[in-house]
DNA sequence: CTGTTAGCGCGTTCAA
DNA sequence: TTGAACGCGCTAACAG
């Protein structure tokens, strides 16, 4: 078996020119049916496949897309890049992926990366560089999904027109504001909630959405109730928890601005002697597999990964094929699913 | 900004041809210091990056790799994609990452979407197609590495023969048996194991190395305290520990093929009203990032993900450098990590 | 040290 | 309906 058959040897073999071969093969030219089936069994005879690195530089487009996440090891990534991955499988693309760590530098150097490898296009996890400089890296016509991780109600047009891209995100206030309705429907107002650090997202912005739902059931929002996890982890969590379930008044419930916040507020309420959900009620965000291992299994705000995934595949191959179409913006819902702590 | 600068223009700008720019660039080849400066002045000026494309098809060398596992959102392997696009990332590769599903059909098919894009190199964390086939498909000489689940001894000279490819493993028996002493060193000598579904690896092979280490400490193993689990996740875990703890007579220790399963045993030894680990001792394998979030906290062998990720990247680049350098396998130590189960 | 020529493997002209 | 010629962008071989 041959190291490489490429189409000028099975031309040769069928007795017709290169181009011939090509066309019977890609159907781009009407082709004489009894070359075409020489062709094609030729071609099937000597296991022929195109060359996909020649024939994306003749044609201009590689049929490959970058994934940029922070870091593939992340326990939410994975599920994103896999819907990705089977939706744009299906049409013939793969993708590369790579990891920026959320540090503006490695975005540059992986973006780089990627433009010089000709992706057609682009989805992005996190944006740690200004919407210019992005722009800048990839080239002013680069398809680019962005995948915002808090949804600012409606679109955010500063960032969509700057950059001119299409975004997807989720619908962080409808998760939450089910969240408070459950906890109010089982008699529970006092509510307190541990953000990220502060400054970063998605925990500002789903504090924010927490203030927006606690008005809107006609809560009030007990400041000593709001603490900061130092990061999006369950050493940090669990510090936060243990500072706010220290002071003097505590609240009934508390949710968080992620599992692994939640899972740290899950054992600070073991080690302060609090059952969960009868004293303690704990409400994460995201839906991470770990969440159905916990004990009491978790309670949490479903962040739908595989639709992330989906949508943000769905916008890269409809701007591939309409690149001058407008900008588009999806949120999809978010819910909350009922388990063990809340 | 203009859209795409290539080598001629800069060429042209510097007064020179394109293969001196080349040159220049590159440094392969000597190029006067005078003309040097100015064709790298014109290339920064230009913000000029080459097309990697078009240097892939002419070097033939993409300067990518592609890695194929079962499903990049199970726990395990996105640890050591990150490893290894770590690794292979300092040498200026960029990975593709395809799914198999352990499908034969999917491997196939992902593997001449990897070869028809000219990957330099595969790294196959699963094998359901059979060593023939998989070089069939990728061809005689593509450099190949495969992440065996378990490591059978000395390696396993009929798979690399077959498949002239190198092999990353674990060397589960030196996990096992630390666990086995570390139960023993505690006085428990009453130990289950829960394996994965008949005739799966890694399940059969680390109940094999159960049963040697159990030799080698001078325990006898209870073959009643045998059980499998019809899969890897927690449900099944849960049921088959649910089966072997309802026998007349019960195991002190359960060691398990992986760390859902454990997780499992963890959940219906609470149902059983069984304090763990005063009354059962619960042992997995792999630590996932999960096993530190439950409780008791999983004792467990620690699968080194990053380190198999990183060796499978040395393999291959290694391959790549000294395509007929003797075939290597590499096993990687494992290592019990005692938490709060055991 | 430099320029010219010639492909890498395709797909797309343009002319028969 | 087909073939010949050309070029995608880059680099290796061969002159000068």
């Amino acid at each position: 078996m041959s190291l490489e058959v490429g189409l000028k040897e099975v031309a040769f073999r069928a007795g017709v020119s290169p181009s011939t071969a090509s066309n019977a093969l890609s159907g781009a030219r009407p082709v004489s049916e009894q070359t075409r089936k020489r062709v094609f069994a030729i071609a099937e005879e000597l296991n022929y496949r195109p060359n996909l690195v020649a024939r994306g530089l003749r044609r201009q487009e590689t049929r490959t897309i970058a994934l940029l996440v922070a870091d593939i090891a992340n326990p939410y990534y994975p599920a994103v890049a896999r819907a990705i991955q089977d939706r744009i499988g299906a049409h013939g693309y793969v993708s590369f992926i790579g990891n920026t760590d959320g540090d503006p530098k490695a975005e540059v150097r992986v973006l780089e990366e990627m433009r010089a490898r000709s992706v057609d296009g682009v989805i992005m996890s996190t944006m740690a560089l200004s919407p210019e400089r992005i722009r800048n890296v990839v080239g002013p016509t680069m398809p680019l999904v962005l995948i915002t991780g808090e949804w600012v109600e409606t679109p955010n047009p500063h960032v969509v027109r700057k950059l001119r891209a299409d975004e997807v995100g989720t619908d962080d206030a409808m998760g939450i504001k089910e969240a408070v309705d459950h906890l109010r429907g089982r008699g529970v107002t006092d509510i307190g909630f541990i953000s990220g650090p502060a400054g970063s997202v998605p925990g500002d912005g789903r504090l924010e959405r927490f203030r927006d739902a606690m008005a809107e059931a006609g809560l009030s929002v007990n400041e000593a109730w709001i603490e900061q996890s130092a990061g999006y982890v369950l050493e940090t969590g669990y510090d936060a928890a243990d500072r706010l379930l220290s002071r003097p008044s505590r609240p009934k419930a508390i949710l968080c601005a992620n599992d692994l916040i939640a899972i740290g507020v899950l054992e600070a309420a073991r080690d302060n002697k609090l059952d969960v959900p009868t004293e303690l009620s704990v409400i994460g965000f995201d839906d991470i597999p770990t969440a159905k291992h916990v004990s009491p299994r978790l309670t949490t705000i479903i962040n739908p990964a595989r639709l992330v995934g989906y949508a943000c595949a769905d916008a890269l191959m409809r701007r591939m094929e309409h690149p001058d179409a407008p900008f588009e913006h999806t949120a999809l819902a978010t819910h909350l699913v009922a388990r063990g702590s809340a």
